[in-house]
DNA sequence: TTGTAAGCGTTATCAA
DNA sequence: TTGATAACGCTTACAA
């Protein structure tokens, strides 16, 4: 069970280091004979090659380093599977770490990541504005940044997500169309302005001509759920006891809607007869929940599994022809109807 | 923004390398004069040592490995927190595999770590007799394992998991208190009978000469949830036909326990006047379900923190003293009663 | 108190 | 076709 090096190899084979290196590496200075006989001898003493020696003689660590908010969040478990998915079939090593939805974590995230010398880094930014100058610097002389689920749009890099604007407009419209027009949209204070989930349901009231409530606009703080459940049941209370009361509600994130759920029911809340409900999230089991709920729901296997694989494709390529590679890889959502949106 | 190594500070600073590495490691050698020229020399030059060079050097790979059944899901991640949290103190990265409930996957995962050359591994078992043999022979022989959720019993090395027999005990009598004495026990087909939560089950059934039922013990494939559903509503619509209709149900995984909900929701069973249920679940929304679920919830942060503690402790023994340190820690979980018993 | 040199396991360059 | 040697960045006897 003793770790056996090249070295031994070249010893037993009366062959020299290099040689030998050379043989495994099916390298063409050697001979077939030759490259037959370390080969066999390899296997049959399971040699193994010391990936560290490797990748400091190499001078990259195959090592990627993965920043999310948070690990324990289905949606970015899902993500974590796929990225974990497309790595088996590379020699890269994951090494995952926790922004916590805050920017000067995500900061400390990175610079933990480069001290550990990653060859790249997937991130999936607390804000659409976080860290962008450190981040720009990173990717343009450090090594490749792949941006995912939520994007920088000021940073020139390589972005997989979902087309989120779609999702909120196809989402805002069946809210619509089963007549529930006064929309309570619940978004997290990271979210700004310009985030297409926001777009996409404005898009929906203002191609049908209903009113937008700006009051309707409710943000959270995604950072501590206890304060999030907090600052939304306060806030639900309020506009339902307001002259214009509202009837649906669309919540921007898994934790969000499904926390609304939670919320309503212990508000005594009708769901759907006083409020409907719809949200992105990927939550595996809709039947579980009070009620059984419709949502959007992303492929985030896939988003997770072109991250990576794109990133490696970076990390192949010269350094000076990434740039040219650079492109947003927008995947669809999905769209399922449930009973918190059944009238 | 390059990276600057011992070699540059000792060309900087007209010393050499040895001194600068002694300096660094702040040995006795080296005069306080120096100590304090290079190490303000490397922190005003952002010097980070090359961890691969350190590992090599040093023979390990300061990387310790973790094999969990599925990442995607609630319980796993909890725990993976817990053991990053825990890791953030150290200087070991964290390498994470998935077994997917299956023995072949485990030993293939333990594989690929060890020819990463990982420190230690820490093991949540697919079922208490996987790979017993090898696990063994790494453990005297490779590295240390830590067991922890799943214990392996013949497996001599430190565990750490939860009081599961105390947990189910109670649950069960909860449920005989609210009258609710036909029960459904739910398991997974990895668990053996020996399981303590099985254990603690039957304990309660037996000290209030409450009759068991062989047919109410359900065995469903944790591989793969569509299975699963299947496996699970077939046999409970069949139970519910039968002249002995169970009246609560116990679910011994929090995936097997929510998805029961989703099932008898959809099979218009109604909780908890129908059937009562309760498990274990470590579910962070339990109000957003459909009825709020009861539930035994366990310490799944200090599960992951814990072992990994313990296991970097083994770490830094010396190897032939570690069998001494071994110690099989049982966490308390926690009850919590809502909807789903609620009578 | 500081420096020299060897070595961790590889790969790459250059000679033989 | 094969081998000797240096190098990656660091630590550590041993010498000076």
């Amino acid at each position: 069970m003793t770790k056996i090096t090249i070295k031994h190899i070249a010893q037993s084979l009366g062959l020299s280091v290099s040689s030998v290196s050379k043989a495994l590496n099916d390298s063409y200075e050697i001979s077939e004979e030759t490259k037959i006989r370390v080969r066999n001898y390899a296997k049959e003493n399971h040699y193994k090659p010391n990936r560290l020696a490797k990748s400091l003689k190499g001078g990259h660590s195959n090592t990627i380093g993965v920043v999310v908010c948070s690990i324990n969040n289905i949606f970015v478990s899902q993500i974590l599977d796929g990225i974990q998915k497309a790595s088996y079939e590379t020699e890269y090593d994951i090494i995952i770490m926790q922004s916590h939805e805050n920017v000067e974590n995500e900061k400390s995230c990175i610079e933990a990541l480069l001290n550990k010398g990653v060859d790249g880094i997937l991130l999936a930014p607390v804000s659409e504005t976080s860290n962008t100058e450190y981040l720009r610097q990173i990717n343009s002389e450090v090594c490749p940044v792949v941006l995912f689920d939520r994007f920088n749009p000021s940073l020139e890099t390589m972005k997989i997500g979902v087309n989120e604007y779609k999702g909120a407009l196809q989402a805002t419209q069946h809210l619509i169309r089963i007549n529930r027009k006064k929309i309570v949209f619940i978004t997290g204070c990271q979210f700004g302005e310009n985030n297409p989930r926001i777009q996409g349901f404005k898009k929906a009231l203002k191609t049908l001509d209903i009113p937008f409530y700006p009051k309707f606009m409710l943000t959270c703080n995604l950072e501590n759920s206890e304060m999030m459940d907090q600052q939304i049941s306060q806030a639900l209370t309020e506009l339902l006891k307001s002259k214009v009361k509202p009837n649906a509600i669309f919540g921007a994130t898994g934790v969000i809607t499904i926390r609304v759920l939670g919320i309503l029911a212990q508000m005594k809340v009708k769901v759907p007869e006083e409020i409907a409900v719809i949200g992105f999230s990927n939550f595996d089991m809709p039947f579980a929940l009070n009620p059984s709920l419709s949502s959007i729901r992303q492929p985030t296997q896939e988003i997770g599994f072109t991250a990576l694989t794109k990133l490696v494709d970076l990390l192949n390529m010269e350094q000076h022809k990434r740039h040219r590679a650079y492109e947003t890889i927008l995947l669809d959502t999905t769209i399922h109807f449930n009973k918190s949106t059944d009238l």
